[in-house]
DNA sequence: GTGAAAGCGCTAACAC
DNA sequence: GTGTTAGCGCTTTCAC
């Protein structure tokens, strides 16, 4: 049997309730009566049980956090940030693996409010109408980080890829780049396709000599699909003479997929990559890459999602973070 | 206020008892009875309480994970492993990161035990006394991950550390390298630091030239700390043919170190990692390493601890799987 | 400043 | 098969 908060009201000769005063530091305790309790706690080794604690209090000091793959270095470093802040506020963490499945994700979010835990944080590909409304029907708040909401009505916090994706390409192109080549993710994901591949479209419109099609190979954010995608793009008439690739590892891929065939980087061909995750220094040459600062994306995300458990007032609901451009080996500006 | 099983009891006119063992799957329920709780239930939207049901049946179905750096590639990766076993038993996860800080740890272990998790992974450095008085006094089951104990009293999945250092370094000098370098990690980590050197040493004395204190580097496990040391190593007088790094990490820092000042790798100097991350392939030459089995470790210990956690019998207590040497270009055997 | 007592929402005997 | 009832260990009024 563990001890309970009785046993100590026992041994300490008071009631329960003072106890329970006693170990949530509420200051209506005479300091003689405070330290007979904490005596009594000291030598029966007590623990107070959080579970029963959050049955009588309804809260939890327990988050959620549904995420697409931890083993993935930009989710685990995201990961790295949230739960830090989260250990700041003395909160712990639930954390689940997705895949960013959506039944997966539906299922998890249900698993965590019956938890009742005091928040969610979510990150995903796409929010549809179905997580939409598991989320307004959740009783706790639930924040978005580096995760598209494309009607903007939940609270999340990004960088803004679109702009983000325009600014490496354009620079690129500026550069002296004719054709600038794009490996992007599958065009379904909002994040990784959509928003960095018209990023992309938009500055070879603009600032370049128009859009390709036949210049974007579409992986899945995987080295190996970014070691084929290149070679595959050497391969056209129309050659590119730099490569936008929409994750570094990816990027990695690009650079070493070239490096085989004997181009060589930047010289050949200039390479850019996306989240300037550590992989970015790893690599010969090193890495030209947009900077998205993963940690303070977690971080100012459990930050936000925090205030909305402690009801606090939000200005920004829907945080964009800077981004920029970290200029290294692959490129040549 | 959120509906309970009360309220469904009454919608459906029976007690909640009924409604219980229907949200349980008890089968001594009439089938009809059963179908009007569940009409109950979805007309309600009922979603059972975790808490009050762990309160009760004092089991939660959540298991803490103390990790030191959820950040790094390789404590990601058996995160994954991790939490995969334990989905596919129907635990959740509390993830907290130590930082191998011992203070830290301690305190974290006391956090899930109040949180009455229902067994507790444990990833780190130094397992101490009070770490093994701490878990002793547990009244729930601990595995340790990818850590010693040199008690060997508790229950852990590993590799063997020495042996496969000793057979990564034995294989470098039987392949002609005459001094072996290593770049070593702290040498008060058990695993990486101490293990991995004495496996070297061992190799040394046995079947090379015999030990030299010169040939080690020591570093903190990072890219960096490999980058400079090989260079360092490199300005020896006998300066090493070949190079063990503690980890794949601090290995593709040691190649491009060499590459840096011109060194041809595996020409000029072999290099050897550990752990076989994705890393290994990221890098030209691709990386010879010793294969640590992440995922299975994390699977396996996640597995293992849900046997003790259903009373099951255990046969061993200990397991050690098995490793090997994953020949790829950084060497030329 | 402290105590008594009523829940929190559920499980688990036990009775019928 | 189904209902009754007593907790699980704590927080939280409300008295005193």
């Amino acid at each position: 049997m563990n001890t309970t908060i009785y046993d100590v009201a026992r041994e300490a000769g008071v009631s329960m309730a003072t106890v329970s005063r006693v170990v949530n530091g509420n200051p209506n305790v005479k300091p003689a009566t405070r330290k007979k309790v904490l005596d009594a706690i000291e030598g029966l080794g007590y623990r107070p049980n959080a579970v029963a604690r959050g049955l009588a209090s309804k809260k939890t000091t327990t988050v959620g956090v549904i995420i697409p793959d931890i083993s993935s270095i930009f989710f685990a470093e995201l990961a790295r940030g949230i739960e830090d802040i989260a250990t700041m506020y003395k909160y712990n963490i639930i954390l689940c693996n997705s895949d960013q499945n959506k039944e997966k994700e539906l299922h998890l979010i249900n698993t965590m409010l019956e938890k009742q835990v005091d928040g969610i944080l979510f990150m995903g590909g796409e929010i549809t109408e179905d997580h939409a409304e598991t989320f307004k029907r959740s009783s706790v708040p639930v924040v978005l980080a580096a995760t598209l909401d494309e009607n903007r009505e939940m609270p999340s916090v990004n960088i803004d890829y679109h702009q983000a994706a325009f600014d490496a390409v354009a620079e690129l192109i500026r550069s002296g780049s004719e054709n600038v080549g794009m490996v992007s993710g599958p065009l379904e994901d909002p994040v990784n396709g959509f928003q960095k591949f018209s990023g992309y479209k938009k500055a070879c419109e603009e600032i370049g000599n128009g859009f390709d099609e036949n210049l974007v190979a579409v992986g899945d954010y995987s080295y190996d699909s970014g070691l084929e995608a290149a070679q595959q793009l050497m391969e056209l008439d129309k050659a590119p003479s730099a490569i936008f690739a929409a994750t570094d590892e990816v990027a990695l891929g690009v650079i070493h997929g070239l490096q085989d065939k004997g181009w060589n980087v930047p010289e050949d061909v200039q390479v850019v990559g996306f989240d300037n995750t550590r992989l970015a220094q790893m690599v010969r040459p090193t890495l030209t890459t947009v900077v998205q600062p993963m940690y303070d994306i977690g971080a100012v995300s459990m930050r936000l999602l925090t205030k909305y458990m402690n009801k606090e007032d939000v200005e920004d609901e829907v945080v964009v973070l800077p981004h920029l451009l970290e200029n290294r080996n692959s490129t040549s500006f």
